[in-house]
DNA sequence: AATGAATGAGTGTTCATTCAT
DNA sequence: CATGAATGAACACTCATTCAT
């Protein structure tokens, strides 16, 4: 149980100083400094550098699928608004998002000057949120309350791309991630993005 | 104007190189084996890898600015339609990124972990593209034609977000680039964004 | 006793390890997972790495020390021949360093490159071995037997270095080291050098 | 030729601390130390510490090489004596081993205990100098000068460490490797081993 | 202006040893 | 006694930058 406290800390420690310096400008000195151990521990925990940052990120790929599953368990399908239903995605992931800001920055800042296995464990996160995205699109059409000439995959593209960005702008006003700040940015979201994807109809119940 | 080739060569070389390999994991050595020039040739034409990245940013918001301000120059403001100036801003926008699609590789994909002089300079695009969205929001708004309770800085964010994204979407999708792929995008980017922002009547004009 | 046990065990391993890789490639890491045992109990038993090196070639040079008495006490000196007493020795060398063809590779590999300590600890077996070749030409030059011309350090060197080359030749060939393989290899190698020792008369005995 | 030179430094100042300590010991420090170069001018000329190693020993393969063909060309095979040859080969290998007393340093001391790939250019010039001997056998048996029983691998094996011992004898001993000792020493191996290899009417001649 | 050999501070990683449990 | 997590000095190697030619 020691041990795995142990590596957790290495984890938290690293996941705030990749968030704030990104993964090169991020040294196994500054890791070392900052949980205070010495400098071979991480490697009793990781193998390498890289390792820390992929578990890092599979953790929160973890829990992001659990974040999703717990919010759509907590619903009823069957009486569901199609908004409130968009809605209920977008404040998930917010909540998600801001829950572990140091991620959210991770996530959007690192980029494609990574070795390979990075930027893929990178992206996982980023592509996941679409492909959900995509899915409710196509059940959405389906069920006639999105409109059906919409391009799905860019259509995802860039709701993800809008949730992470509000994500990231509300880190940088320096909202506090409450409830409050989270239903009013949700709103915002709903607000911009619902009337050009939901039929007229669809929108008015 | 041989100096001026060279310069130019070495920037070249490194876009190219930046954008598929990010700051840190290209090396000089790498840019000096594709620009086939001695290593220390680059020290003759910029103060060291960092003034390289900053030139190559600083270029590329040089020609943002032009791209801007002749399609602004081409119409005539008192007659256009507000749904078409928002939506020539997002095809301005798209085009820019397009033509140039290692600057938005660069500017998309380089996050948080670099030095503060080079996420400056990243940023200094894409906040300009805010900026000219909060500008026209205010304008829009005072002319009736944007709804009233949008909240601005929010909405410009995410617009930056979605243009960005399109713009990856696009490059990702191995699409050309050309008008016909840059009016499609278009559309469907004005047909997702433009019900949120504008009042209905203005829609329909 | 368990105690004893326990070392005998640290000992064989680190023997077969120190054996096939040296003294450097071979890690506590790999003497640990060896003998399955925790890393700290080596450092009950042993001060040190270089520790468990030089017991173990203290443990082969007292084993030597008494194979060669015990082959001594059962001649009779008084009518043993001058040439089978040169065989008795060859054949006790050799069926001593293949009776443990690790320790044999130890000393035949182990050189120059180690620390001062290490480094005597494998020459005391071989100039041992050089030192009662010294001692046994002198009394054949005494007795007449050997040629009176003869440099006797570097004979006794060049009689050093043949038998360890044979006995790792031996290993090489995957000769089993067992009583004919041995025979033979004893006949080759007086055979070899007697001639070159010996004098006629003596030889004809 | 500066770039030669330098690399040859290298190689010169590694050749005397290998031959010293050996390759485990002997630190990347400890050559820019003795070279009095930068720490990395040395990967300019080698990819790693390993091939240095390996370079050094190239090399003298190369030297070894030109230094047989060369004694060979000097003499008339049809006219000379099976023991003058015999003599001229120990003659000409003792030369090149205390030539280089760091190379033959080397060869002797570097144990199994290397990479592979390390320990396999240490064995190239042990093992040449064997196939050789090898070879010289088969013809002195089919010329019937040299008795037929012998084992060719086996004495090819003594002869080799017969021959590195007396070039590791002499340095011990602090002989100059001039003439009268090389002379000297080469009179005592023929007189030990050419009674042992050569029939007694060849032996006459 | 152009070159590329030389530089050396800085980096991730290893591994023998210690010590609290 | 046995354990194995923790330690940190030591190591090979990198790479942006300099500078003599």
């Amino acid at each position: 149980m020691k041990a795995e406290k142990r590596k957790d800390l290495i984890l938290a420690c690293s996941k705030k100083l990749f968030a704030k310096q990104g993964f090169y400008r991020t040294q196994i000195s500054d890791i070392i400094d900052e949980a205070r151990i010495a400098r071979g521990t991480i490697y009793q925990y990781f193998k390498n550098k890289e390792d820390i940052f992929v578990s890092l990120l599979e953790g929160a790929y973890a829990q992001w699928e659990q974040a999703v599953s717990q919010a759509v368990a907590a619903i009823d399908l069957k009486t569901i608004k199609p908004v409130d239903y968009f809605r209920l995605r977008i404040q998930t992931t917010l909540e998600f998002l801001l829950a572990d800001p140091d991620i959210c920055s991770i996530v959007l800042s690192m980029g494609f000057g990574l070795p390979e296995d990075l930027e893929k464990a990178t992206r996982k996160l980023e592509s996941k949120i679409r492909d959900i995205a995509v899915n409710d699109f196509m059940l959405g059409i389906h069920n006639n309350h999105v409109r059906k000439n919409i391009n799905i995959d860019h259509a995802a593209e860039m709701i993800a791309g809008a949730a992470f960005r509000s994500a990231y702008y509300m880190q940088k006003k320096a909202k506090t991630g409450d409830r409050a700040d989270i239903d009013t940015m949700t709103d915002e979201i709903v607000n911009l993005l619902a009337p050009g994807i939901f039929l007229p109809e669809s929108l008015k119940l």
